[in-house]
RNA sequence: GGCCCCGUCGUCUAGCCUGGUCCAGGACACAUCCCUUUCACGGAUGUGACAUGGGUUCGAAUCCCAUCGGGGUCACCA
């Protein structure tokens, strides 16, 4: 069978998978899938491009599969893994054609053969020029206000072809570059349409490095070739690279994929979005904080932190961005640092597909009307994969809006059943969890305390449903759903502390109008004491009969009182869950406590 | 700086190819009001954009040109 519309994704693994990244993953499957993925004649495969030794690591290897597995963006070729999602687990990737493996430093010598050819064939040479000699050159370049290209002219070794080989083969560290052709080259791309790049623009860049790994350009190309790959679906920074790619395919006589650059996706400031933003983000809070607490307050930083304070100096004065020293500074300061891999939104709660109908709709919109006239915005992955074509990809960059990632999260959060809720935000508590140690991070100390209440058995007890109901409406993640789940974890010695800590919910509630709160508890509690079963309809109804029969309006005074009297705040969710959860005992002995 | 790409509300966008139905529609955010047992949810309303200047045309967000603005890229990284 003849595979009209493979793609590929084709990262490297030097950290997580970028937010970026995913997007672009998702347009490759999507095309495919779009074009019979599966058994049709779409494929979408994972290739690693690890050519970069230094940076390079299997463990981000493995953590990009199992981002792009969360997200469900399953690859229908390329290295395997044994994915396990709450339960379920599914196998993912395989080599059916034969095209593998998917790493390209195993394949070096796939890409050997083919230089050496282009060397024999006068198209590619070696060359020895020093790295320090170039960035001489590239430096004067510069300072000129000139484009630097590698000149071959000044050289002047070309004719010595057979001279070069000879050096090579004695072993002379050297680079392989190709001969660039001196003619323009006419990039054909389904989204930009025909750029093209005159001649002379490209210069005799290296395929082969002194470490005697392919560069990028090269390997790229030999592999596209060697896997079938039919459409290559890239953002657009790789645009200026084309050019290359499309030289080298002529020359090694292979086809030329049909391409298409996507718009970039930047901050909202208009920033890059990198990794660097979380060490910026700390910095800046961590320097807002000093100006405000003086001089001193890095000791405090130092004890909070458990960091030195040369660590925490050269921090700010940005000799380093480390991720870890930013964390740190984050958990304490309590902050929280902005999500650039989906690792982080995954950290932060967010769900997968929530995600991914986001990020699709960054440079790309199907231009659909939902019945109402209104423009069509959520889509499964599924639908994205029906819906996806190359002409609805628009051409200009965007920018990251959190707040509306945020509004799709919680509309996603919103469709859930109470007992999915419970379920996925369950599996996300242990995740998290076991990925970060709440000892070392404050911030899932709450996390841990839910998981020990509701936990029954090996999983969760049906209460937890009820919370679900009570946090879901007003929780944008599945973090959000914690923090407005504090009042089901509180402690008496908690509830005391709040008292302490701020008084006014106390005076508001309880003591201002001559006391009316107070003494509407001391004439609720009896009814409490009786009640039963103790439920949330049940409760609901007493609670509505009893502010009938003190002829209030509504039910509203006496459930602030009760409110701060069982949290010692004023905004908990409703008064119905609020009393079912803390449970009877806890209720009135909490009760008491405040009319004694 | 060279080369390349792009330019509709603050943001994501529909409309542009195939000019008129667009004094430009939706979503997020923001504001006001309603609902309400606090906080949310929900409902309603509002503020808000065709970068600028020239053409072409009876008519331009839509076609053409220029200007301005933004971005990408110029490695033995990918």
């Amino acid at each position: 069978m003849v595979l009209s519309h493979v793609t590929r994704f084709a990262p490297s693994p030097t950290g997580h998978l970028h937010i970026g990244g995913a997007r672009t993953a998702l347009f490759c499957w999507a095309f495919a899938k779009r074009h019979g993925g599966g058994g049709g004649s779409g494929k979408f495969l994972l290739r690693i491009e690890d050519t970069d030794a230094a940076r390079s690591s299997d463990e981000s290897a493995r953590g990009i599969m199992e981002d792009l597995a969360w997200l469900c963006i399953d690859w229908d070729e390329g290295p395997t893994l044994k994915y396990t999602d709450s339960g379920a687990t599914r196998t993912i990737g395989g080599d059916p054609r034969g095209v593998g493996p998917f790493f390209q430093a195993q394949r070096l010598a796939k890409y050997n053969a083919a230089i050496m050819r282009l060397v024999e064939q006068g198209k590619a040479y070696p060359a020895f020029e020093t790295s320090e000699e170039l960035e001489a050159a590239r430096k004067v370049a510069v300072a000129a206000k000139q484009t630097y290209r590698y000149d071959r002219a000044s050289y002047n070794k070309i004719s010595d072809i057979a001279e070069r080989i000879r050096r090579m083969q004695s072993g002379e560290p050297h680079v392989v570059r190709f001969f660039a052709p001196a003619e323009a080259i006419v990039v054909r791309d389904d989204v930009l349409g025909d750029v093209k790049i005159a001649a002379g623009e490209l210069d005799d860049f290296v395929i082969r490095k002194q470490d005697g790994l392919p560069t990028y350009h090269f390997a790229v190309v030999c592999d596209d070739e060697a896997m079938g790959v039919t459409h290559v679906l890239r953002a657009q920074e790789h645009l200026a690279n084309t050019p290359r790619h499309v030289a080298l395919q002529k020359a090694l006589g292979y086809r030329t994929p049909a391409y298409a650059h996507m718009p970039l996706i930047f901050n909202v400031d208009g920033t890059k979005m990198s990794k660097r933003d979380k060490a910026k983000t700390a910095r800046k809070a961590l320097k807002d904080a000093m100006a405000k607490n003086g001089p001193d307050y890095i000791a405090a930083v130092c004890a909070g932190t458990k960091l030195d304070e040369k660590t925490l100096k050269d921090f700010l004065a940005a000799e380093n961005d480390s991720i870890d020293t930013a964390q740190k500074i984050a958990a304490f300061l309590k902050i929280t640092l902005p999500e650039i891999e989906v690792a982080d939104f995954r950290s932060s709660g967010y769900l997968p597909e929530a995600i991914l109908c986001y990020v699709a709709l960054l440079g790309w919109n199907p231009g659909l009307k939902l019945p109402d006239g209104k423009d069509r915005e959520k889509f499964t992955l599924r639908e994205i994969g029906e819906l996806f074509t190359l002409d609805r990809i628009g051409k200009t960059n965007s920018k990251f809006d959190r707040a509306k990632l945020l509004s799709f999260n919680a509309d996603y959060l919103a469709q859930m059943t109470d007992e999915q809720f419970a379920q996925r935000w369950w599996n996300w508590c242990n995740e998290e969890l076991a990925a970060n140690d709440p000892a070392t991070t404050p911030a899932n100390a709450d996390i841990a305390a839910l998981v020990r209440t509701f936990r029954s058995g090996d999983t969760f007890s049906p209460s937890l449903v009820v919370l679900a109901r009570a946090v879901k409406p007003r929780a944008k993640t599945f973090r959000d759903a914690i923090k407005s789940s504090r009042f089901a974890l509180l402690t008496d010695a908690d509830v005391a502390a709040q008292f302490a800590a701020d008084p006014a919910p106390r005076e508001k509630n309880l003591l201002a109008n001559n006391l009316q709160g107070l003494t509407l508890l001391r004439e609720f509690l009896p009814i409490l004491e009786q009640h039963t079963p103790w439920t949330g309809e049940t409760l609901h109804a007493a609670l509505e009969q009893f502010a009938k029969s003190k002829n209030l309006a509504n039910p509203g005074p006496i459930a602030q009182a009760l409110r701060v009297a069982l949290t010692g705040t004023g905004v908990t969710p409703g008064m119905t869950e609020t009393l079912e959860l803390i449970g009877r005992d806890t209720v009135l002995r909490r009760v008491r406590a405040v009319l004694a």
